[in-house]
DNA sequence: CAGGTCTCCTGCTAGC
DNA sequence: TGCTAGCAGGAGACCT
């Protein structure tokens, strides 16, 4: 599932593509995934918008247009991927963005991911965007930080590391990694954790996204691929689907937390 | 307010 | 072999 790291890729390998590309015709071909505005204006207001940009904040992808910002979320599946102009669209193509000479199809076979057509003066200072916490490298993301809007919780630090609202980008893959890098155990509480612990989470929140953005920027496959634009993480996990824990050779415990699947080392992770 | 539960959706898998 | 029930999961809605 796309998180930051692959949404960062995403966001660059984009942009190669249609940066400064005027958008002529939008095709939606399954509306639940337009979330806002209607699905109508959604498609009479992007025609002839240019791509001037694509940020990221978080998990969302943002694509700055001449009077709009596009908002993307991959949600689980999510991707997009270039076709040549009415080639024949498949069940999980929800909807497409008709260039000059192709087509930018959003493929997505669980149906979670969702889009919304900002106006650009107000979108970052409303829903969604306004609901995202600190992006893992800001200066504003300190232990202070965290140890007050951990100060109250009785949830896991697993669940709070899910939380966008605090840290954004974070999913639940590379939660895993970051506890396991930081020994911490999955189910303590937030408001127990010490300094050094949220130290120690801030430290390898940067260093796993930081090491899983290069490696997906490495080896993003070619557009046309049906494969879409991905990195490839998976061969760098430590702890998330494993067995055998790498440092010390235990059993990796597999169990859930808040409904979430969680792996982690009993025995090095306190 | 904090936290729990349900929902969306489809491909895959375990089990019979 | 073929079928189905159950599961996975990000985030918002809704309930307690």
């Amino acid at each position: 599932m796309p998180e930051l790291p692959e949404v960062e890729t995403v966001k660059e390998t984009l942009k190669k593509i249609v940066l400064n590309k005027t958008i002529k015709e939008v095709k939606v071909y399954y509306e639940p995934m337009i979330v806002k505005p209607s699905p109508n204006e959604f498609i009479s207001q992007l025609e002839n918008q240019k791509i001037i940009d694509i940020k990221r904040k978080g998990k969302w992808l943002i694509f700055e247009l001449d009077n709009y910002y596009l908002l993307s979320h991959l949600r689980m599946e999510g991707k997009y991927q270039v076709k040549d102009l009415n080639y024949p669209v498949n069940k999980h193509e929800h909807v497409s963005f008709v260039f000059d000479d192709f087509e930018l199809r959003y493929v997505d076979t669980r149906k979670f991911g969702r889009m919304y057509l900002q106006n650009k003066e107000t979108a970052f200072n409303e829903s969604p965007l306004s609901d995202l916490g600190l992006e893992p490298w800001d200066n504003n993301l300190t232990k202070d930080y965290l140890k007050n809007k951990y100060k109250n919780k009785s949830l896991p630090i697993k669940t709070l590391l899910l939380d966008q609202s605090i840290i954004t980008g974070i999913g639940n893959i590379y939660d895993d990694e970051i506890l396991f890098a930081s020994k911490i155990n999955p189910f303590t509480k937030g408001r127990d954790l010490n300094d050094k612990q949220l130290e120690s989470i801030i430290t390898n929140t940067k260093i796993v996204l930081e090491k899983a953005i290069k490696k997906g920027g490495t080896t993003i496959r070619t557009y046309e691929s049906s494969e879409g634009v991905h990195g490839r993480f998976q061969n760098e996990l430590l702890v998330h689907t494993k067995e055998i824990c790498p440092i010390c050779g235990s059993k990796i415990v597999k169990t859930k937390i808040n409904g979430r699947g969680t792996y982690y080392c009993e025995k090095c992770q306190k």
